[in-house]
DNA sequence: CTTTCTTGAGACATTAATGTCTCACATGGG
DNA sequence: CCCATGTGAGACATTAATGTCTCAAGAAAG
């Protein structure tokens, strides 16, 4: 056996492989293909064998991202209970990957005319609707567009993710910078 | 006449190629010297002479973002009324150097172990004196980081200015989106 | 043990951006 | 008119990363 098109050991490493270029990329967004291979303990020859080029490094990460993303989506339950606290399940889960969505969220500005990965599409359309879903049950204000929460929520999980990584804030309050900035601002105040 | 170390007619080109070179990298922040120098309507040639190199170029425009945003912190009068309200005018004053800032901002993420440039960290003073200032007159809440809030904005200016380039967000809610957002979050919550 | 397959190491060509230099040209001042 | 100077165009070397290839060694499976 073993003579099939795709060998048998590689995919067990990709998964590895992927996840440590995500860690040293999230550090160093500028690293080298040499360096992403040795920080996961293999040779660049065998990079390449993973990944045709950086190109498809960067895919490959684009993907894992937004499969991440997702499994945090649909394990926050978006669509139960107050919208508000929704988006607090949301972050939590999404914490973890904050340094690889900083990572592609920067990429992406690069990507100027090229078309983007359309998970990202369905990704912004399922978080804007949640954002939505906040506005219609009167939870969150409507001056403040379902797109632009989304795009805040990138920006402050990236600005969040850096800020922990420089040292500015303790990794414990993350989580709940975020929300509480970003739920103080959506939230409709009580009009006392 | 002239034949001073530095050239007379250069000098007033200085500014426009500089801010052509900021127009142009806000959009593409990877753009050529070259792509530099044609949007500046100079050549390749030419913009060497102003600038040593892209090092020195990314620097000098470094200096123009911490110009540009010092003297919108003056002119947003950060010490006095409300603090809110400075942070209001603030966000206003430095709305057309959105575009540089975000491009400045993600580029100084790349500069890992390298020491930044001072001016940074001097406006990062200011800013975050700023919300200090709210904080201790009761009109910020406290749980929220001077810093992390001075991250915060940084950060939503990014995403902001991004959101206005992909037109996911109209160019005259700009300042409206980012002030409601960061307020809001900010600005501690009557308790009715 | 033998075969098969992956891997690491290194050599090599390619590409793209950069930095440097020269030279002809135009312009403006004297 | 003549000189000085900034400029554009282009040639050229350099650098760094990338992509491709070969080959020997090592491990696993038979």
């Amino acid at each position: 056996m073993s003579h099939m098109g795709y060998p048998r050991l590689m995919a067990v490493d990709r998964d590895h492989v992927l996840r440590s270029a995500a860690a040293l990329l999230t550090r160093k967004s500028t690293a080298t293909m040499d360096e992403v291979a040795r920080a996961a303990g293999i040779s660049r020859a065998t990079l390449h064998r993973h990944f045709a080029g950086r190109d498809a490094l960067v895919r490959a990460l684009e993907s894992l991202g937004i499969a991440e993303c997702e499994a945090a989506l649909a394990a926050a339950r978006p669509d139960e209970g107050p919208a508000s606290e929704a988006v607090r399940r949301l972050v939590h889960e999404i914490e973890p990957a904050a340094g690889l969505l900083a990572f592609l969220y920067t990429e992406n500005q690069l990507f100027e005319g090229e078309e983007q990965n359309e998970g990202w599409a369905r990704l912004d359309a399922r978080i804007g609707a949640l954002f939505r879903r906040g506005q219609a049950s009167g939870e969150f204000r409507i001056d403040l567009t379902p797109a632009w929460l989304t795009e805040a929520l990138y920006g402050l999980m990236a600005s969040g993710a850096w800020a922990v990584a420089e040292g500015r804030v303790a990794r414990k309050d993350f989580t709940h910078m975020i929300v509480e900035l970003l739920l103080g601002g959506a939230l409709r105040r009580e009009e006392s």
